[in-house]
DNA sequence: TGAGTAACCAAGCAAGCGCTAGTGTGAGTG
DNA sequence: CACTCACACTAGCGCTTGCTTGGTTACTCA
């Protein structure tokens, strides 16, 4: 709905809250402290705390859809590129976002019914460019196997690098999107 | 500690409800009305909230470390079908103590220090197995590329199975497996 | 200058939380 | 028979929770 500066930073905020303690145990009290203000002043930006939490996953939504948009465009139409693309992407805004999107994967069902149907449709635009990624590769002999489960097996993969990925290590994320992609081709480069 | 049978008993309630409604939200009222008690009655069987927590993960570690030695002791020893039997134990103890392994999964930060520091061996334990399997393939040349970023995005492709399989659905489990080891490994079965 | 508004605060309510204290009760044991 | 002990109950304490209410401040713009 709104899209204040300041509700920006305090969705910016709350994902951090989220990430580090939880959406359940993070209290509206420990959301206002962090943003320096009172409890009771939160319910100015935010009707609920559910709000709250729908407005940190579907910032980090968008922002993941618009960086796949922009690789896919950017990228040259070889389904080998286009899969490299699509991967890089995935963890860019991973990691970038890496607050909103842990909240978005670990907290997901947390959302009322009406916020999730919503926010539902932004993960399956997402998901959609995947599919077709990973038909493209596979209709070119690239890789093999079920189209439904190889890109559920590699968003898998990809998700659950936020899990023991240290970002400040030797490898970039790019290396490790590159990794998974050789993975899973028959011809290593 | 304790392992009589109405204690697994209870576990095995706490588990299921662990996973519906997040370990936060359940409270020890609800748990004690799911196990036919009173809320009070609750603490004979356990000390805390935080011990119920950490029955049912011990439960669930315990019954994967023990599948997969079983499965490893009973395979032939070339590294392919080492390596199938590992998936397909992975995905069977998955999925056969569901609930026990999504709470593993998605509630271990929850566990108190003490607790975490103890199951931390078991989960090791566990991950040594396939770190092992992961290597003799790689030396065997079934597959390629790092050896830890493989074992990673592996367990990544399997454990994320929880968040879409459906085991009421036309592909068993075993199905899966072999399906994730055919799309990693060059040769096409 | 003064009306309008976005942002905030102080105070607190009703409900729900984990957990404790004290008390049966019925089955098994000497 | 007396005794223990696992198991369950009732009652409620002390605290925290999300959220509301009524009012204040600071800024914008006609």
């Amino acid at each position: 709905m709104n899209a204040s500066p300041r509700r920006k930073e305090l969705t910016r905020l709350a994902a951090q809250l989220f990430v580090q303690e939880g959406f359940d145990r993070t209290t509206v009290r420990m959301l206002a402290q962090e943003m320096g203000i009172k409890s009771g002043s939160l319910f100015h930006h935010f009707k609920d705390k559910q709000e709250i939490l729908a407005a940190v996953i579907e910032e980090g939504t968008q922002n993941a859809l618009a960086i796949a948009r922009k690789a896919l465009a950017e990228c040259a139409a070889e389904p080998e590129m286009r899969l490299r693309a699509m991967a890089r992407a995935h963890l860019e805004t991973l990691f970038t976002d890496r607050n909103a999107h842990v909240v978005a994967l670990f907290e997901w069902r947390r959302l009322d019914p009406a916020a999730s149907a919503h926010l539902s449709h932004l993960r399956d635009a997402y998901e959609a460019l995947w599919v077709a990624v990973i038909d493209d590769a596979l209709a070119a002999g690239l890789i093999h196997g079920d189209r439904f489960l190889v890109s559920r097996f590699v968003l898998g993969a990809l998700n659950w690098t936020v899990r023991w990925y240290d970002p400040n290590g030797p490898r970039s994320p790019d290396d490790l999107a590159d990794e998974l992609v050789a993975m899973i081709m028959p011809t290593p480069a």
